[in-house]
DNA sequence: TTAATTATTTAACGATCAGTACAAAATTAG
DNA sequence: CTAATTTTGTACTGATCGTTAAATAATTAA
């Protein structure tokens, strides 16, 4: 064991091909384009991930730290529970429509692309979209306790119904320009949530 | 003009190519397939469409009148507006969950896979769902008279709301295999538009 | 019949694809 | 030091990519 050691750290690489994968996809996303961002050479790039396929779902692990972790410290923060949902979407809206890529979820993309024909990704994406909805399911339990949100429906189908909003948010900000579509998209669902009566 | 005639119609090799695009992709779709999958040889296929992306253009095109006008017509449908929109969504459910490839929604994976570096799929992506926003609208104005939905928000935010919903339980579809998790996002869905007060 | 036009078939184009073989380089263990 | 081990860089693999060239076939117009 231990010989000549690495010259990068694994994470490092993972950023970078996440980054490339972000934007173009995982079949528009070459080889030699993740060499060339991740600045290793087809010899390493290989010997420590193993195939394009395995970095790929890599990457995909590691967005969960970055876009699923992003919504899960919105979500807890002091305030009103309604203050959260709306920053939540909003904070997406603009992220979205200031990307010049137009990324998106890298979540939603794998989702999408891959969630058909690949099982191993398809079971990582639910995955993501599972500890979302938990996360959110808590967060309407709160509001439920607190009065700010309707206890007329339980509080899962709440979060579900919130996360199917906001999934369909991004895709519409993958192809809109007209911001106020998507803040409609916002006004709408949680206008749906703060039922006044009980 | 008029030499040899053609020997397919125009729309059977694209409902074909359709076919295809919608199980794989865009990018994941050889020329090869989509010429064995048409009958094409290849000469034909580029004589009659000139590339992979003009054919993929029309198939997109063309899905307008399978996807689209399928939920137009539920839509339109006689009867109450609450039945119409539940209707839409869980036969938008049954369909996705019954089927093998899990193609979903091809505009929406158009929107993800190529919205972002292509702008002539983006803006026929955008043309179908201004077209199913426009649609929704006039079923919620229809609503708001005859007193079955709310009149508390503006149509245009509810269609638009009521959008988002569906398009994120499409991609909630990709990779769901519990149907209540779907069937959730029905209720919490209707049940916002339909408050009982004005 | 002939010329013009369009479609079909086949073979092939260069480019790029994901992945591998292998030798040189860098480390540790003994 | 040597042997063992792992990483690195490079060259290369066969396969496949989207697209094109060119000869042949089928039609209409004259």
């Amino acid at each position: 064991m231990s010989g000549r050691p690495r010259e990068f750290k694994d994470m490092t690489v993972i950023d970078a091909a996440m980054d490339v994968f972000w934007v173009k996809g995982f079949e528009a996303c070459s080889t030699e384009e993740l060499c060339k961002r991740t600045g290793l050479g087809r010899g390493s790039l290989y010997n420590a991930f193993g195939s394009k396929h395995s970095l790929y779902k890599h990457a995909l692990l590691r967005y969960s730290e970055i876009g699923l972790q992003a919504n899960l410290e919105i979500l807890e923060r002091p305030g009103p529970i309604k203050d959260r949902l709306r920053a939540l979407m909003e904070t997406v809206i603009d992220i979205d429509l200031n990307d010049p890529d137009r990324r998106g979820c890298l979540a939603i993309n794998a989702a999408i692309e891959r969630g058909g024909n690949d099982p191993e990704i398809a079971q990582e994406v639910s995955r993501q979209f599972a500890r979302f909805e938990e996360a959110l399911c808590h967060v309407m339990e709160l509001g439920q306790h607190s009065g700010e949100i309707s206890s007329k429906r339980p509080a899962l189908e709440l979060a579900r119904f919130f996360r199917s909003s906001y999934y369909g948010m991004r895709v519409l900000s993958k192809v809109e320009q007209d911001r106020d579509a998507l803040l409609d998209v916002v006004e709408g669902t949680l206008a749906a949530l703060l039922t006044p009566y009980s």
